[in-house]
DNA sequence: CTATTTTTGTACTGTTTATTACAAAAAAAT
DNA sequence: ATTTTTTTGTAATAAACAGTACAAAAATAG
């Protein structure tokens, strides 16, 4: 069972991440089907028999920088170690992955700012990102109340909530002004607030 | 001194404010100016003569965005009241400012995660509103410790780190998510963790 | 080899883009 | 009323856009 014909000249997995490249350089809007042409290697023929449009490749992309990133965020948040290493490493990472994506930010967060209130699949993995992200920190949380690293009378939800938005201001703030004295305070004062 | 013929048929300002609606909804790559003479109810002809191009016109939404809000912003965070009061309304007022902006969060932090990486237009002025806004907080933080609002053993530098990063984490979050739980935590967190 | 299937590059399509050209209109100055 | 200055709407332009058509190429299956 297999009428195949020629094969394929790519990776797919190598071209959604050449278009993760673009889609975060550029966003959505501001570049082109020629552009995604060229970074990643393919014609117009080979990029559309493969991907079908410009927007589906999109969602492609965001799917798959949402994949590597909530899995390598809940392995740090998840770690077998102190809740308190685990919530500064996680902010250590955004800082090394920041400036690992040449002060990009997050393509998520990026995309959510452009497209959110325009692209319904924007919205949904945006979404689900955070929730994510959200149940692992408040899992942690309560774990840190448990073992006596944080006071057990502060409320859990919270806690969640404050660690939520001052890490995704930090990306913001990080990305936005590129201020490291600010980052390394926006650290400092997150752990400082929690234990 | 004044060589003046015919006069405009428009105010700047209203303009203006026309194209911030504009950009705020669709970004600046996604909109046309097509899109621009519809909703400002000017003429390709009157647009140009008045503003030069789609972005002269937009860096002058942008300032003028950046001039109002900044200044509403301040007026809340120097109010004479306690220091716990000006922080729990700025909080409030982005809340408010979100609802009536139909979830499209803030135009400037948009306009960073859009075109902050390539329009240097856009970063400056992004800089120097987060700018503004620290020092208003680290102001309102050292007199919250001088009065004995806040303990004065902890760091004001921290402090406002972490207000400053959950207040922008709070304004990515809530348009992204429009989750009002969520939010209404995030603004119980962050008050929670500083008095 | 031949038949079949799929990929690939190129040329093309029709639309939309930002911006300009320009003449008619409208007001003010003299 | 005529000149001067500016605004205004329309028409035009050239480039860029996302997507399609299609034939040649390349591989497998038999």
């Amino acid at each position: 069972m297999s009428k195949s014909g020629r094969p394929r000249e790519f990776k797919d997995t190598a071209v959604i991440d050449a278009a993760i490249e673009v889609f975060w350089s550029r966003g959505y809007e501001a570049c082109s089907t020629d552009d995604l042409c060229k970074e990643t290697g393919l014609g117009r023929g080979s990029l559309y028999n493969a991907f079908g449009s410009k927007h589906e490749l999109y969602e492609q992309a965001l799917a798959r920088y949402h994949q590597v990133g909530i899995s390598t965020q809940l392995d740090i948040l998840k770690a077998d170690k102190p809740v308190k290493e685990r919530l500064r490493e996680l902010l250590e990472w955004e800082i090394r992955e920041n400036s690992a994506a040449k002060d990009r930010g997050c393509l998520l967060i990026n995309a959510s700012a452009e497209r959110g209130k325009s692209d319904p699949s924007v919205e949904r993995i945006f979404n689900q990102h955070v929730n994510l992200l959200e149940r692992a920190i408040e899992e942690a949380m309560t774990e840190g109340q448990s073992n006596g690293e944080i006071p057990a009378d502060r409320d859990a939800g919270e806690l969640t909530a404050l660690y939520l938005s001052s890490y995704y201001g930090l990306r913001v703030l990080h990305s936005g002004t590129m201020n490291r004295e600010l980052t390394a305070r926006i650290v400092d004062g997150i752990l400082a607030a929690i234990f």
